[in-house]
DNA sequence: CAATGAATTTTGTGATCACAAACCAGGTGT
DNA sequence: ACACCTGGTTTGTGATCACAAAATTCATTG
């Protein structure tokens, strides 16, 4: 372990939490609860918030509590653009520089993705899904590229859950992900790119099909509205779980 | 104001240092050096320093002091990249958004770099261009977009010094600048990205010639020597300037 | 004189305390 | 009923203290 700093482990719970849809958006977290829910003293916690907050994965006005910020339309289409433009370069990298065992990694987890699916397994789909992604962007070993391309992730998960179970039912994706790999063989660049941008496009033009212009979502029945009921589970349940 | 923490006055002071070059490659800061400089505790201290880490502005070993991040050729030639890739996105809607006001606007500034330059005023050609650009992706009005590319001027900052004198005296500057200039009125939102890309790629291109694999900079005979002389300017003098 | 190792100082990290501003009830007046 | 005040409570912010790990100094040795 490079750093184990309380900071960093406090970082990598709300993290963690973050990615795989324990937050809701809107849904507002005090310093002591998180505090008490880890077994820490305000410090760490302080300083993991304020990275957060400064990725965008939180908001706060000045002086309060942060909360997850509540989305607008406008903003999950920008996130969609930013998402476009910097994933899509990520992938044209990754093309040119693949090899054949790292071509065999993804196929690997593709085929996860169609196992998992079969199952209705949402926490494994959202864990495949982004192994999928970042060991793509991965490949293009661009360090910077791929820290910028968390921070929106970041910002993009609380609302990864409302692709549960509609869109994700859909039959593009494991045709896409056959695209992708595809191009990785073929070493095409402009090929990678565009499935990479198309894949974003539908997903998050999906989500923001939901979103109207003040932040609020259309819950139809996505699995996005458990994390609503606040004190369901205890407050250690929305940070540690088994991986 | 809307933000009047500490904190937030520390990141604001590091961030100015950083953007006007106060900073060199590779120079080493310590917690107490900052607060002792800015008059206050350690605790907003290392909450911006705790930001400006998250950002990739400093970097740091586990445990141990931040510095300027000393950048290899490849990691210029990286944030080229993602440089021309969302600044040439945030063009592209600033030409499709812009109205006859702004792009006044606009022009005025593009007068005031040339204006400037006739003195060699370092300090004010920086702070010009940068104006230039954030205003022009300003007009793009995507907040998000934005912060991204603010955090990406960050990162580059201490190396844009390495431009003074050699690279600003070339006469292709003012000629791009007009070209945005008349993208704009066109709402020619593809030449609009065109321009700015070629803008990003000639600077840092540039300024990635002078790095080496190992981040040691050809010094030249660029401004960036004064940072160099570590001593040379009392603690306050590298934080507080007349704007 | 260079290399080594112990003593000393410096430095980041985390916990705790003090405090003011924001929040929340509960009551009052209209 | 509803807006307004008011007391108590909660919450983020900043300073300070304690401590361990890292850096530095410097005497000692080969």
């Amino acid at each position: 372990m490079s750093d184990t700093s309380l900071r960093t482990q406090v970082y990598d719970s709300l993290r963690q939490a973050l990615t795989t849809g324990r937050f809701a958006p809107g849904q507002k977290l005090t310093f002591r609860f998180i505090a008490g829910a880890l077994g820490v003293s305000l410090t760490p916690v302080r300083e993991a918030l304020g990275r957060l907050v400064a990725e965008g994965a939180f908001e706060t006005q000045p002086n309060r509590s942060v909360r997850v910020p509540l989305m607008t339309r406008a903003r999950i289409m920008e996130l969609r653009d930013i998402r476009m433009a910097l994933e899509g370069l990520a992938a044209a990298k990754a093309a040119l520089a693949a090899d054949r065992r790292q071509v065999a990694e993804l196929r690997r987890i593709a085929l996860a993705i169609v196992a998992a699916r079969r199952q209705a397994d949402t926490t494994a789909d959202r864990r495949n899904i982004r192994e999928f992604h970042f060991t793509l962007y991965g490949m293009a070993d661009q360090p910077t590229l791929l820290r910028v391309i968390e921070g929106l992730w970041l910002q993009t998960g609380p609302y990864m859950n409302l692709l549960y179970p509609d869109f994700i039912s859909r039959p593009h994706g494991p045709q896409g992900r056959a695209n992708i790999i595809r191009a990785l063989q073929a070493r095409d660049a402009a090929a990678a790119r565009r499935e990479i941008e198309n894949d974003i496009d539908r997903a998050l033009s999906y989500v923001a099909d939901l979103a109207d212009d003040d932040g609020n979502i259309a819950l139809a029945k996505s699995t996005a509205a458990v994390g609503r009921r606040r004190g369901a589970a205890t407050a250690a349940q929305q940070f540690n779980y088994a991986p």
